[in-house]
DNA sequence: AAAAAAT
């Protein structure tokens, strides 16, 4: 079956055929139809099973004709990171390139002015993540209530993420009459519920996950010391002919360090998570993708949606957190048909992460020894060690010195001279991760040794020291304590304006509720607040919030008693709630 | 535990 037999017009046939694309995929096959048809659609269905040209596909046949008007966009998806939602920007573009949509993408972390003027030529397709769109609302610079098709795209992610508020807000903001496509990975319960609030007697199509990717991806676990990790990953790299990879950090700061790291060892590597400055963010991704960059070090920002052409391997420097996140993650190799590797580093401590995430996919991960770094290896240099002696191999000698001179505590030096190595660990041929040896003295008293070094400099009021020491990364070093508490300071001098801005609006909205509450709030932060609230008592009355000079006449008004019956122009009694 | 998203 070909995409002619699904209703799309000519032009995004023509468009559809110059992107080398033949046969739908199921979710096209069954979506497409219906979504012409108007109907509304809830999609059960992953990145990877071809979703996203599902819906694009049909609403470039649908907004193909009519115009939009300035600030009053005919079309919205709505998605949960800034990539995937420039992913579906560059669908529409290739897909419509024989029509003459327009389009903006509202995504943060870039500036304002470009959109508004974007948005003031009027769009037919705006891709937004919620934070953006819901700011550009409230500046004025865009209405909703032209919207005639809506997406929701990754509802489960933008649950997981916390955005459901305000992608509830912005639904409520989009007219009635409109048809709404909603997709998800998954469908748990909150999920459904949305669904079922959005969506008018919509068509279901459910996709099978693509073949639990074990067909066309090869898995391997190599458990690995924790501090062995980098030089592991390295082995893995040099071992695999490796066209391209994905390396995924559960943290930011891991992968910071990572890619410091790694090019640092001379390998073409670029980052990507949340925090980096989005412009970087966009053309680090764009480089990897042109394969410019040949390594790709990233946060759980790129474990979903981000499609990318052959990527060869997926590298988890971590086990995820949370398990599924390893489908998605080495979903990101093996794509349409072809065959990619997963690799995956533990380390003894992650026995429960690893047995989380077989459970989820239904099977063991084959255990894998990295080259030259086997157990044995690994004892006989524990051995050298401990007999004082030198150590094996010139990479890890490279590593080593730095280490000893910077090693951040006594104790911490004493825990690997006294033979409580961390090099000591399960063999690489450990049957499960579990195996780990738990009841071994030694992972004991590594344990105790790390507790202890974190303890003394949560003491110092400092962050313990990091890994990175050991490649010789030397500028990412906590900030120094002045630094870092005038920047606590100044997060809670934010924080607390927001917490009064909020404050504010909601007075405004619900004047009889709030009053008693804001004494209760200055309360709860008395110890923080006691300057300022020794303010309010010497400079004659409180600072000037919310009304103004303008006093209602409630607040004149005794405060009521408790129990007193409720009238209809009184304010609510004060419950014992509210007092 | 972490990451993501509006400054």
């Amino acid at each position: 079956m070909g995409f002619d037999l699904l209703g799309l017009g000519p032009d995004v046939l023509k468009a559809v055929a110059d992107a080398g694309y033949t046969t739908p995929t199921p979710i096209q096959e069954q979506a497409i139809p219906y979504i012409l048809m108007g109907r509304d659609v809830l999609g059960c269905a992953q990145t990877g099973t071809g979703k996203t040209a599902g819906f694009t596909l049909p609403m470039i046949e649908i907004l193909a004709s009519g115009r939009a008007k300035a600030r009053m966009p005919r079309s919205l998806i709505l998605e949960p990171t800034r990539e995937l939602a420039a992913q579906v920007s560059e669908s529409f573009e290739t897909y419509g390139k024989h029509h003459k949509l327009s389009k903006a993408l509202l995504i943060g972390g870039v500036s304002f002015d470009d959109q508004e003027k974007v948005l003031d030529r009027g769009v037919d397709v705006l891709i937004a993540t919620p934070g953006r769109l819901l700011d550009h609302f409230e500046r004025g610079k865009v209405l909703l209530n032209d919207v005639k098709i809506l997406v929701i795209d990754e509802a489960d992610r933008m649950l997981d993420m916390g955005f459901i508020p305000d992608v509830e807000r912005i639904v409520s903001l989009v007219s009635q009459m409109r048809q709404t496509l909603f997709f998800s990975a998954t469908m748990p319960p909150e999920i459904r519920r949305l669904a079922d609030a959005f969506l008018m007697n919509p068509k279901e199509v459910t996709v099978a996950r693509p073949a639990t990717t074990a067909s066309t991806v090869t898995q391997g676990l190599a458990i690995v010391p924790e501090h062995d990790k980098r030089e592991a990953l390295r082995r893995l790299i040099r071992s695999q002919e490796v066209k391209n990879a994905l390396i995924f950090c559960n943290r930011k700061k891991d992968v910071d360090i990572l890619y410091k790291s790694l090019a640092k060892h001379g390998f073409n590597v670029g980052g990507l998570h949340g925090d980096m400055a989005q412009p970087v963010r966009m053309e680090t991704l764009e480089r990897f993708k042109l394969g410019e960059i040949q390594l790709l070090v990233a946060s759980d920002v790129a474990a979903r949606g981000l499609d990318i052409d052959d990527m060869s391997h997926v590298f988890n420097f971590d086990v995820p957190f949370h398990p599924e996140d390893y489908v998605h993650r080495i979903g990101r190799t093996g794509r349409a048909g072809r065959s990619g590797v997963a690799f995956t580093l533990a380390s003894p401590d992650d026995g429960k992460l690893v047995a989380a995430v077989e459970r989820v996919i239904g099977q063991e991960i084959p255990r894998i020894a990295v080259p030259d770094m086997d157990a044995a290896e690994l004892d006989q240099e524990g051995d050298d060690r401990r007999r004082g002696r030198g150590r094996g191999r010139g990479g890890r000698d490279r590593d080593r010195p730095r280490r000893e001179r910077d090693a951040p505590a006594p104790q911490f030096r004493d825990s690997d001279r006294d033979g409580t190595d961390d090099l000591m660990q399960a063999p690489a041929h450990a049957h499960t991760a579990a195996a780990a040896p738990a009841d071994d003295e030694r992972s004991g008293d590594r344990g105790r040794s790390r507790r202890r070094r974190s303890e003394r400099h949560a003491e110092r009021g400092n962050r313990p020291p990091r890994d990175a020491d050991r490649d010789g990364i030397d500028d990412l070093q906590p900030p120094a304590p002045a630094a870092s508490e005038h920047r606590e300071a100044q997060a809670e001098e934010r924080r607390s304006r927001r917490r009064s801005d909020r404050d504010d609006r909601r007075r405004d909205e619900h004047p009889h509720e709030e009053r008693p509450r804001e004494g209760r709030d200055r309360d709860r932060h008395h110890g923080r607040d006691r300057r300022r609230d020794r303010n309010w008592d010497r400079d004659d009355g409180p600072p000037v919030v919310g009304f103004g000079d303008f006093t209602p006449a409630f607040l004149s008004r005794p405060v009521p008693q408790r129990r007193r019956p409720n009238r209809s122009e009184d304010p609510p009694p004060v419950t014992e709630e509210a007092a």
